[in-house]
This record gives structure tokens, C-alpha cells and sequence, in this order.
DNA sequence: GAATAATACTTCGTGATACGATGTATTGCG
DNA sequence: CGCAATACATCGTATCACGAAGTATTATTC
């Protein structure tokens, strides 16, 4: 998919993939990999990002003899995800006008 | 909106705008504002770009002693267009990943 | 008739951000 | 032993939406 159309749904993504159970990283691509590319450079920036405005907390577990980081949503993360819920009609009411191109 | 969630969405807004008749700047921020926010100096970067990459001709015409640019789409922005339309599937996966969180 | 709004287009600098490239380090498999 | 997979991190770059500011004409309002 185009990198521009990306933005903005990625950051959610990753809090959805993170909504029901906490995560770690290499787990999070996966999960959202059938839906949306990203490369690992992106998750990692936007898990920092996502941590930074408290959408979400890390801890760090030793797992196999490495340091994962454990990443949990928020009450503030699950309130963005909400937010995007409603953002949906907007975006819904842009692509009929682009497909269907009718003025108001 | 959310800026980056506009990525991707206003080339193709633009287009859709002109994709009947050809149209004008200030036009076209008129007929595409009751959808989505956008600044004149965005629109005509926009414009440029779509432009560079044809997917739209222009032309100057005098118009009450000021010249007036109008923007006709090409075939190409109308491929672009359709293309916009097939991609929108994919859009509306991820979207039920956000909100539902069913993990493939 | 002077002031203001609307029309119409342009340029510049800035901040946000997705990505490739690159690096580090361990485990598991053939 | 070599290679893939796991796991995280940093850096530089290109793209791009926006505000601010500028130029210039016409229409409206007081």
C-alpha cells in the first residue's frame, strides 16, 4: 500500500494489536502483517511515539536469555482507538465523494 | 482530521474534484471542503505535484484581468483514481482489525 | 468612496514521519 | 558450522501538510 495512506492508521494498528493482550515487538509485526505492511524501523519509531504520548507502557521481562519489551495500552490508548472509531464516518464520507464525486 | 490520517487522501480528493469538469483552484477548495480541510497552500502543492507526476494538464485562461489556471484531469488520474477504489478494500481490512482485533 | 471581504495564485520554512540501511546479539535448525 | 529466525535500536533521507506572508484584482458594505 502507498506509504502516504499509511499514516495515521499505523499507529492505531499497533494499538489494536496491543488492545486485548500486551505484546512485544517482533510479535506486533506479525500480528499485524496479513493487514499492513511495516518494517521494523517503523514499529519500534512508533512504539516510542505511542509510549512517549502515554498511549501505552513498556516493561522489560528477560525472555530466553534476551530483554523483551512488553508493551500495554492505556486507558489514553484505548480512548485513541475510540476516537479513530468516530474519525471512521469522515473517511467513509471522503471516499464516497472521491468514487462518487457528488458536490454539496 | 488528524493530518497524517489526510495523507494519501488529498492527491485523490483534488482529482476527484476535477475528475467531471475541469476546475480552478479556488474551486476546488470550495467543492472539496465540505469533506475533508484543506489550506491553499497545500491545495496548490498538491496541484504541482499531481502536475509533475501527470495526472492532471493545465492552462491559463483570462478571466475577469486575472489569469486563471484550470486543471483537467488525465488518464492517468483517472487510473489513479480507480486504483484509489481497489485499494480502499485493503483500507477497510485494516479498519475492521483496528476495531474488531481479530488476529489472522 | 473608503474599507473590507472575497477571489486567485505563489513561495518559504517547519515539523511529522515511514522507510531502508545498518548494527548488535542470541537461539534453533539442518 | 552456517543460516534463518528472533529481538531491539539508531541514523539519515524523502515526502508532505501546514501556517505565514506576499501580490493583485473585484465585489460588497458601511
Amino acid at each position: 500500500m502507498d506509504i502516504q495512506l499509511k499514516r495515521g492508521i499505523l499507529d492505531v494498528c499497533v494499538l489494536a494489536a496491543i488492545k486485548d493482550e500486551e505484546s512485544y515487538g517482533y510479535k506486533i509485526i506479525k500480528d499485524v502483517k496479513p493487514y499492513i505492511e511495516m518494517s521494523e524501523s517503523t514499529l519500534y519509531t512508533i512504539l516510542k511515539r505511542l509510549e512517549l504520548s502515554n498511549m501505552l507502557t513498556v516493561r522489560s521481562e528477560e525472555h530466553g536469555g534476551r530483554l523483551r519489551k512488553y508493551y500495554k495500552i492505556t486507558k489514553a490508548g484505548l480512548n485513541r482507538l475510540a476516537e479513530f472509531k468516530s474519525e471512521w464516518s469522515e473517511i467513509m464520507a471522503i471516499y464516497q465523494f472521491v468514487i462518487r464525486g457528488d458536490k454539496r
